[in-house]
RNA sequence: GCGCCUGUAGCUCAGCUGGAUAGAGUACCUGACUACGAAUCAGGCGGUCGCACGUUCGAAUCGUGCCAGGCGCGCCA
């Protein structure tokens, strides 16, 4: 539609300067959006506005000048010249019932579109360390980059979901000390505990599942466990594999999965960590100072230059991220993507410095990032800070249950990642328009029940209903409502390009709210037979966008609740 | 001190590739079930878009400088 009303334009334009009306070098990018009050028509364009001082003539006289020339189309009933020089559209009824006959047709497919063109992206999200039950940013992290696969899936990219966790580093020692202690009866009260040791209660569980010799299964890999004390790489193995599987309970449960689990100790057993380094040596960005070996990030925008290889030996963490992404380049992804906490969004500059000094014809701004702030939780207008298995933090684990699936996701993901947020349980958990969810997914339930209520065959004839019934459609509701659908396929897009899922979920509180509206200003089940078969189709429509909406977000669409 | 993010209604947040009178929910006040689900709807109240300057026909949106908050600034990850 938008495209319509743009080559309508350009092509009045180009006659224009033909005819010696105005002169401009070259065709403009028309800009012509939805308007937001119906007064203004359907569509508009600023077109004159941002053409008159080159045109070297006035807005409303250039408008004009436009309108005079413009051809006669189907789509467009009435042109209007408002305001300083905007140029209003008015949709003829059938331009704008089209959308209801798309939807119908297309189904779960209304609203695909094809911008990734079948590319290859990977999104790597979560990617949370083995030492403890997920926390509440992880939950983020989860939501958001779920959605966002789900999202450029349907925008055409096909779509590799990626967990890297580090079974490698200082932490890990810790956490097999931790478990080793508690085997011991050490509590963290008593002398000889780890000087970091994880306090967590979960800690206990691993500890007593070691010594009963119990056997874990992850996504990848199955461990049991010997259940000597003494022997802490088996203590160390298993707690990994342990706390692994509980992450993987966890994101089950809240529906996510991956299709990939990559572990920063395989860099080191395939090489690639010291090929890395080698290459960076080869290069000559670094240089050895005080015993250590440091990259020269310094060259590449970041503020000073870093560590490689420590002093007592080993490497320090961002040296296996270099050569995990570029194991991730080298796998072929043009397009990847790291979600993560931005409390790590140093990383970003030193990866990508580290990337850049490799001389592998990455470009510069990869990979890309997108970085969520904390997550404040709140209950009877108190913080939150604790739980009692973690000691330290809310888990995921606590929200889901207490909240459910459905509303921990949503709320997670309906908020633009760069902006820190506070949840509220409380909030959460209410049954009411105070909470999105519930109320996206009424709508949703209250189509479906009005819908059972149909004669047998009703919904058939509704769902293959030609374009001409739709004439009966006339009140101002069920315009918006309409208006609402054609938003849809525009929103997917946009959120696609700007890696933003909770542009989804602002779209459907906004759907819901246009299909409430209609629902109680008329009856859908009227005696009147076309306009009962129109109103029905409607209703099948806005039945379909909520539920396809609500699937990017990994949200349910109940038929009743 | 430096870097990244944020500052919009009492509260929680949209809007930010510049456009018309800045939106939604909540809270507070009124109304609507003999009704296809009231987990809903209609109306009212509520704003110097942190502050200042600049660019522009036009700025919540872009630029600069301040102010405030969060997060980083390790030979931790």
């Amino acid at each position: 539609m938008q495209e319509s009303l743009q080559n309508l334009i350009l092509s009045c334009l180009s006659d224009l300067i033909e005819n010696g009306t105005i002169e401009l070098d070259t065709l403009p990018k028309v800009q012509i959006e939805r308007t937001r009050d119906p007064a203004h028509g359907d569509f508009a364009t600023n077109i004159a506005l941002a053409l008159a001082k080159q045109a070297k003539t006035n807005p409303r006289q250039l408008a004009q000048n436009i309108i005079d020339q413009l051809a006669d189309s189907p789509l467009v009933a009435k042109v209007e010249i408002a305001g300083p020089g905007f140029i209003n559209f008015f949709l003829s009824k059938g331009a704008s019932t089209n959308v209801i006959r798309d939807i119908l047709e297309q189904g779960a497919n209304f609203g695909r579109n094809d911008l990734g063109q079948g590319e290859s992206v990977q999104v790597e999200f979560v990617s949370a360390n083995p030492t403890g039950p997920l926390h509440v940013g992880h939950g983020r992290g989860a939501a958001v980059g779920d959605s966002l696969c789900r999202l450029l899936s349907t925008c055409g990219y096909k779509v590799t979901r990626e967990f890297y966790y580090n079974d490698a580093g200082a932490q890990i020692d810790n956490l097999a000390l931790s478990v080793q202690s508690r085997c011991q009866g050490l509590t963290p009260e008593d002398a000889g505990w780890p000087a970091d040791g994880y306090r967590g209660d979960y800690i206990i569980d691993v500890a007593n599942a070691y010594m009963a010799q119990e056997s874990v299964q992850s996504e990848d890999r199955t461990v049991t466990a010997l259940g000597d004390i003494n022997d802490i790489q088996a203590i160390r193995d298993f707690a990994v594999a342990y706390l692994r599987r509980e992450q993987d309970l966890d994101l089950k449960a809240f529906g996510v999965q991956f299709d990939i689990y990559f572990l920063e100790s395989s860099l080191y057993e395939s090489q690639a960590v010291e090929a890395t380094v080698n290459q960076l040596i080869e290069n000559n960005f670094t240089y050895e100072e005080d015993g250590a070996l440091w990259l020269k990030t310094e060259l590449f925008g970041d503020d000073k230059n870093r560590v490689m290889r420590k002093r007592e030996g080993g490497y320090t963490y961002f040296v296996p991220d270099v050569a995990y992404h570029l194991n991730k380049w080298e796998r072929g992804f043009k397009t990847v993507i790291n979600e993560q906490g931005a409390d790590h969004h140093s990383t970003v500059t030193r990866v990508r410095a580290g990337l850049q000094a490799l001389g592998a014809n990455i470009p510069e701004g990869w990979p890309e990032y997108v970085l969520h702030q904390m997550v404040l939780v709140m209950r009877n207008g108190q913080e939150v800070k604790l739980s009692k298995r973690a000691g330290s933090y809310v888990t995921l684990r606590d929200l889901i249950d207490e909240v459910g699936r459905d509303a921990t996701r949503y709320f997670l993901v309906a908020r633009a990642p760069s902006s820190q947020i506070t949840f509220d349980i409380d909030l959460a958990l209410a049954q009411n328009n105070e909470n999105p969810v519930y109320y996206i997914q009424y709508a949703h339930a209250r189509i479906c029940s009005m819908l059972q209520k149909l004669e047998v065959g009703e919904q058939e004839t509704a769902l293959s209903s030609d374009q001409a019934i739709f004439e009966a459609l006339s009140e101002p509701q069920e315009d918006a409502l309409i208006k609402e659908l054609d938003k849809f396929a525009g929103t997917v897009k946009q959120a696609g390009e700007q890696r933003a899922p909770h542009m989804i979920a602002n779209y459907l509180k906004d759907l819901a709210a246009a299909f409430h509206t209609f629902y109680n200003a008329h009856k859908v089940l009227v005696d009147e037979p076309a306009l009962r078969q129109a109103r029905v189709a409607l209703c099948l429509a806005t039945k379909q966008v909520l539920r396809s909406g609500l699937d990017l977000l990994g949200v349910g669409a109940p038929e009743s609740m």
